[in-house]
DNA sequence: CGGCATTTGTACGGTTTGGTACAGTTTTTA
DNA sequence: TAAAAACTGTACCAAACCGTACAAATGCCG
């Protein structure tokens, strides 16, 4: 495909995407945009496109840590379809981009169908499943430079391009840690010739490398995002 | 109800449950039971009554974490319905007792009729969403006496009685810490008279001081499954 | 150009946890 | 009843990470 667009509604037979396609707004998010709050009811579902969200959870004392992110392989409203209608989380935009947003309603019908379209979403909040736990394991048992190169493949995996705009200090919000750990782990990584960074731009540089240097962890969530949704998209 | 049950199949409206109710068997499962291993197609989905079932990550090198825990509130196998059929972590019986269970085939045709039943399973799905992210942030940011206090709290709300029988070792394996730490961490809580603990038995003695001295990780998984279960069971 | 905000680098002490080792106690088994 | 196994307690050092402080480098803007 040559348009940029998401891969949920791109795995969507001719008919139902003739369907949902008159209902599909195109909106531009920029980094930092915060598309809802913990306990915000929603009026639209959002397909990314170009962007990338964070869900995050921010402790009551003002701390943070990233629970998961969501590329053009997923949505950002789970809960609206799950029947909860809010989470106890927040989503910020990670990576400025678009996305293609769906007001409830229209998502509520066609999810009452039950066919192909609630079949592509339910598989994909599985995968998601897979990433939050596997991110509980990570942040027991692993070090800071694996969880870094965990962190940078998931989001290359959801980006075009091989360079990433981030600073230390959102990337520490993200992870959960010292804006100094992500430094020196940072450093690490570059000192190995596997990422280039520059004041808030981070090159993936040895891509092969990142993967060798991270835990199993980002393998298992990928192998998981393959197997269920591979097919389809 | 004077007989111990599965609180999602009790909140189903008669007519579902006549339904299915000839199509429930119940099952005796022992401490350390391994329900399904991490990848392994299921051909029953479970609806705990009297037992509790451990979700866990099982790494390469053989240590574990537990991502998620489930009781009569809930049902184990979620994957059966979300469509991926398997997952990558191992579920293990943390407290021997009963279960129902149900043939793969009838869940799906049940599930597929978009009902009460549906609801009720992507509903408690969601619940169990949060609690494994918040099972992520607390490894992240809480010591392990904080994540000691919430898997208590976690268990003893699955169990009518104020004993588990747990060792210290076995928490360990929860927990994805060492059984040292769990000895010292649950040590400070027997001195503090929250706990009482004696070879394997461990007594809740002061819930109230357990909740006090537990992060707000735990009140967020409650207030959740109260939330999106609450009015249902 | 010069001042200011942003971003990154470094350092140091303190706390938590891991790794390891071993002892003491209780329960089970032969 | 003796031996073995299971469970718990304690200790010590090392590693990882946090809190804090401050310096250096870079980019922005008047």
């Amino acid at each position: 495909m040559s348009k940029p667009r998401n891969r949920l509604l791109g795995a969507l037979p001719e008919e139902i995407h003739e369907r949902l396609e008159p209902h599909l707004d195109d909106v531009s998010l920029s980094l930092g945009q915060v598309i809802y709050e913990s306990g915000e009811r929603l009026e639209h579902i959002y397909f990314p496109t170009t962007c990338i969200v964070s869900l995050l959870y921010m402790m009551e004392n003002g701390t943070s840590a990233e629970i998961g992110v969501v590329g053009n392989e997923g949505v950002v409203g789970i809960a609206l379809f799950m029947g909860g209608e809010t989470t106890p989380n927040r989503a910020v935009v990670q990576s400025g981009g678009h996305s293609l947003r769906m007001r409830i309603s229209v998502l509520k019908e066609e999810f009452r169908r039950g066919g192909r379209f609630q079949q592509l979403l339910l598989r994909y909040t599985q995968a998601l499943i897979t990433q939050m736990s596997q991110t509980a394991v990570c942040n027991r048992l692993h070090t800071v430079d694996q969880q870094l190169c965990r962190w940078l493949l998931l989001s290359h995996d959801r980006l075009d391009s091989n360079e990433l705009t981030m600073t230390q200090e959102l990337i520490a919000n993200m992870l959960g840690v010292r804006r100094e750990g992500v430094t020196v782990a940072a450093g690490r990584l570059q000192e190995a010739g596997l990422i280039q960074y520059h004041r808030g731009r981070i090159t993936i540089v040895d891509r092969a490398g990142l993967e060798g240097r991270a835990c199993e962890c980002y393998q298992v969530v990928r192998n998981e995002f393959e197997r269920l949704l591979g097919n389809a998209v």
